[in-house]
Formats: structure tokens, C-alpha cells, sequence
DNA sequence: TTGTAAGCGTTATCAA
DNA sequence: TTGATAACGCTTACAA
């Protein structure tokens, strides 16, 4: 190493000022800091892996296809891991349960990552954490099944998000609101329906199961749904869809039936997705801070406070945009 | 090395196995290979990284925002990256020219990676290149500027997908198609453009300046020239936009403005990002097969010819929706 | 065809 | 507060 002999110290001095170890001389750390800059020196990431407890790599794995959720969760990803100096590997869990575990348990055993981010649907699987309980690697969920204790989570107040958009729907006017649900696999649909239950429950509205349509996160389901609703002379004035792909379904639909946006429907979705703002009119939603999510979930993966587990919670904000509108006088 | 004992022989002939090499008894390799199997066992990537002279990482990096396009490469990055047993470390390329050298120079020194992915528009920028070459790392560059000649590359012909969709709108029997430019620092706009032109000199039309717009790939921009466009007199009878997002831009327009998509106005997309299917009328456009062609490109890296450079070309398909349908019989 | 020995560049251990 | 030396788990060079 040659800053060591620039600095006039020992290798282990270089180490230990690169690490930011305590005891080294004010004087000597200097110097070498001095050496590493001159040098323009980098520590080799492999050697430093092999040798030591860490390998500055973080995993982020996913098993939900929606690109804009998983684009703006790397953007927070690589942001964090730029500022540790770690380095973001990222893998597709894809096939079935058993083939995607094995797929995972030869990832941490050939990479020692020091940590992986697990997203929704996958951060729920409890044969995952397992996993990586056993083999020791520490994880960080976004938006875990409630009660979820284990390891570090980040997460957002799903139920309170769809209780404000369903009151505010409300507000507007709205008496006959319908619901698309999401997909039955990832925990937030269930969090998302009890939401907006509760408001209709709070404003004094009935539930009527006729305005409430299974769905599954995707635009046809979404477009689906949102034929069998709107086809009907007893349709609804709004519908709150549990994500932005099936509002756009929704408001697909509402087109082909020649219904105006938001003259004779209101829409509104979840996410605030890309496509949320590449329609007219442009979808009101939930913002989720899907990147501060992510990023904050890698800071405590990072910070690896010996064993400790937290978790972090984000606000949520309703976005209005074009897509809804006070209900028509007449209903 | 336990295989090693298992298999009754040194740690370098299980080197050997594993690496596939040749010059081992075919007896003694299932030996070893059946003791690998018993053990499950997985060589660590970090010492095979620092003794030798692959690091099995491939690194991609982007600093294009289309989260549809970026997903669509990674899809295809990691399906390579597991098909070879490499790993996919993503890096978002971000700030000034110059800062993002330096950041891509220190992962090149820290990381040392087998390959590179480059994408536009960062697969044009010479100080990349030269940074990449001064530093040994092998790229392979995903729809370069034409004539670029070092390194490997996968590409489509974009002037001929282009003159394709122009030829298909004329066929339709459009007139009148207005044409809006991509982002001027992507080596791709000029192409396209260049492939409309020709398509139009083919059918023996006049190019109408005023119905050539500037746009940058957005939205937003796609929204503007769109108004302009159609707020007019003398509208075009269809709009051929040089991506999916700025034509989502213009059906919106369309839509503010009261026109139907396709009766009034017939438009065309470039892509097949995930956004041409979640409107209504879906988006007729160009599907690209980035996610086919990064995976070649990383196929180019991994093979490693011994120096060797190459290309390799994917053909387009011109993908037709609901947005474009014959013109009306009066102009 | 197989094995031995010497690194690769860093961190951990333990002694000074 | 510093340093010498032994790992870390592989591959490469060279020898057998």
C-alpha cells in the first residue's frame, strides 16, 4: 500500500483512518489523509469484503413488476448507498416460492451482503426472512403486514392515507362511492379496504358490496372493474381504486363508456405513480414517498446499530389533481 | 476447501470444476462435482474477485428518468446476470459531466467489474468512453449513436422503424402528420427524425415545417406541441411522436381539446413503455426489445472474446392499438 | 491430469 | 496510539 508509505505509517494505520477507528493520532491521521488524497487512493471493495465484517453491498430484491414502484425505490436506494460509499445489487425474485428461496440463499452465501431491502409482496414471506434469519443477514422492509416485528421496517399509515382520500371524496359531495381492491397477495389491500370502510362508517354511509370490486393491482383489472360499475344505471359518482394502474383502468373505461372525467365520475387511486401524471385529466392519488422510503430503510441497514430493530414511519399526502370534482347536484 | 476433502482431492482441481475447466479426468469431476452438490457448496464472490480476474459483477448505468425503459433493461440485465452467475450492481449516473466521471472512475477502481452496461444518452459521452477504455473495463453500449465503433453494442434501426410507422400513417391515408423531435442530446432523435422525413419523401408529401415540433421526451412536452398542433385550423390528421410519453402528452391534449383519438386524430407512439397500454384508446407505437437487447449486451461482456468487439442488431415491430385508424374522408 | 505454494488487498488479533 | 503478522477463500504460476 503505497499511501502507508507516503504517510510513513503502518498499512494498519491507512486501515484504521479509512475506517474511521478511534486511536489513531490527530497528527498521523492527517497525514495519511493527506497520502490518501494525493494518491487519489480507493480501497479494493472485494479485499475489503473478503477480509472483513463488511462487504458494502447492499440487496434489493423485488417481486413486483410495477416499473414505476420499483424505479422509484432504487432511486432512493442508490441515493443512500452513494452516501455510505456502499454499492446496490439488485435481483428479480422470480418462479415459484421454493425456486425463489433457494435463488436467495445462494445470493447471500456468494455475496455476504450486508443487508438486503425487501419490498411488497416479498417482504412478507415468512420462509424470506427465515432465511435470512438463519444465515444471519439483516433486512429492512418497505411497508411490512402490520405487527411484522422482525428485523428494521419502513412503512407508511395505509389505513389513515385511505380513510383521508375516501372522507375527502366525501366532502366533495360523493354518496355512492366504489372501491377497487388490490391484489389478495400483498397486505396493504386489505389495510387500504379497512380505510375506507371506516371512513364511510365515520361519515355515517352504508357499505354497499355492490360498489366493491376485487382487483389485482393491474390496469385490466382496473378497466374491468371499472366497466362492471359504470355500465350500470345505478353507477357510482366516485371510485377510489387501491392503486394507480386500476384508477387508470377506471378512468380507461369511464372513455369507452363515453363518461366525463370528473364531470360525470371522480377517480381516484393510490401511489402516485408515473402514469398518474401521463393522463388528462390527471389522477388524484395518495403520494407515497416510495424513495425516502427506501433510502431511509438502507440508513438503518447501514447504521447496523448491533442487532437493533426500528422501524420508521412516513406521512402520506393527497394529491389532488384533475381527476376528481364536487359530485353533481343531482346524483 | 471441505469439497475438496469430500472429493478426496486438492482445493486447485476443485477450482478447476468450478471454473469448467479443461485437463481434468472426467472420473475425478464427478467426484467433485457430486461433493459440491452434498455440501451445497458456493464459492465466495469476493475472493474469486481478489485473486483473480473476474469480480462476476456487471455494472449498469443510466441517467435516463423513463422508469419504463429503465425497468425494462434491468429485467433483461438480471436475467443475463443470473444466467451467467454474475451480479447486477445499478449506479444512476446523476449531476454534472464531470461529476459523474469521478463517480463513475471510483466505481470502476473499488468495484472492479467485468463490464459495464452503458444506456442512452450516457452511451454517447466520449469522456465516458475514454475514462472506460483508460481503466480496462469492457463495455457494451445499448443503442449508441451510429458510427460508434469501440466496444461492444446492440442496436436497433431506428430510421427504419421510424420510416415504417410513417409509411404505415400514410398508408392509413394521413396527409397531414405532424412529427415531434426527441430530447436533442440523444442520438436517437435524429434518427427518427430522419427515418420520418425519408417516409414522407418516399410517398412523394411535402415536409410541413409547421407540423415538425421540438419536444424532449416528456410529457409535458408532448402536451405542449400537442396543443399547438391541434389548435389550429389546420390540425394534422395524425401526430407521430418520437416516444411513448411525449404521444401520451398529445392524447391528453386531445382529449382537453375534445378531440377523439382515433376518429378526429390518429396518434403514434415510439417504445411500447408501459404507458401505452394504460389509456384508452391504448397507444399504436414501436416495440422495442430493450429488454432482449440488454441482455445481449451483457451476453457480449460475459463471453469475453479475448478483446473482441462487435454488434448486434434487434428488429423493431410496429405494434398497432386503438390510437390510429384510417384518416376521414374529408382532410 | 493433478498438486504445491504464492499471492490478491484488506481487516482482525495481539503484542509493543 | 501504533505495528507485525496471520487470516479471509479463492486463482494463478509453476512443478510434478
Amino acid at each position: 500500500m503505497d499511501v502507508a508509505a507516503l504517510a510513513g505509517v503502518s498499512i494498519k494505520t491507512v486501515s484504521r483512518v479509512l475506517n474511521g477507528e478511534r486511536h489513531v493520532g490527530s497528527y498521523t491521521r492527517q497525514r495519511v489523509q493527506r497520502a490518501i488524497e494525493m494518491l487519489d487512493y480507493r480501497p479494493n471493495i472485494a479485499a475489503r469484503s473478503l477480509s472483513g465484517a463488511r462487504a458494502y453491498l447492499i440487496g434489493l430484491f423485488f417481486d413486483n413488476p410495477s416499473p414505476g414502484y420499483v424505479s422509484e425505490m432504487q432511486a432512493g436506494a442508490m441515493r443512500a448507498c452513494r452516501r455510505a460509499a456502499y454499492h446496490l445489487v439488485v435481483e428479480q425474485l422470480s418462479g415459484a416460492a421454493d425456486e425463489s428461496l433457494a435463488q436467495l440463499d445462494q445470493l447471500a452465501r456468494t455475496l455476504r451482503m450486508d443487508g438486503v431491502v425487501l419490498s411488497p409482496p416479498v417482504c412478507d414471506r415468512a420462509d424470506v426472512l427465515a432465511l435470512l434469519d438463519a444465515r444471519g443477514v439483516p433486512y429492512a422492509r418497505i411497508a411490512p403486514a402490520a405487527g411484522a416485528a422482525s428485523g428494521h421496517f419502513v412503512w407508511m399509515d395505509d389505513a389513515a392515507a385511505a380513510r383521508a382520500m375516501t372522507s375527502r371524496l366525501i366532502e366533495l359531495g360523493h354518496r355512492r362511492i366504489a372501491f377497487i381492491r388490490g391484489h389478495a397477495g400483498h397486505a396493504v389491500s386489505e389495510v387500504r379496504y379497512g380505510g375506507f370502510r371506516e371512513a364511510l362508517a365515520k361519515a355515517g354511509l352504508p357499505l354497499d358490496r355492490e360498489l366493491v370490486k376485487p382487483g389485482d393491482f393491474s390496469f385490466r383489472s382496473g378497466w374491468e372493474a371499472g366497466l362492471a360499475l359504470l355500465d350500470s344505471p345505478r353507477r357510482p359518482s366516485a371510485v377510489f381504486a387501491s392503486n394507480d394502474d386500476m384508477a387508470l383502468g377506471v378512468m380507461a373505461a369511464a372513455h369507452r363508456l363515453k363518461l366525463s372525467v370528473p364531470e360525470d365520475l371522480s377517480v381516484a387511486g393510490f401511489d402516485d405513480s408515473p402514469g398518474a401524471r401521463v393522463v388528462w385529466p390527471q389522477l388524484t392519488t395518495v403520494r407515497q414517498p416510495v424513495a425516502l422510503m427506501t433510502e431511509g430503510a438502507i440508513d438503518l441497514l447501514v447504521a447496523r446499530p448491533a442487532g437493533a430493530t426500528g422501524g420508521r414511519l412516513y406521512p402520506f399526502e393527497i394529491v389532488e389533481r384533475g381527476s376528481t370534482a364536487a359530485a353533481a347536484a343531482a346524483p
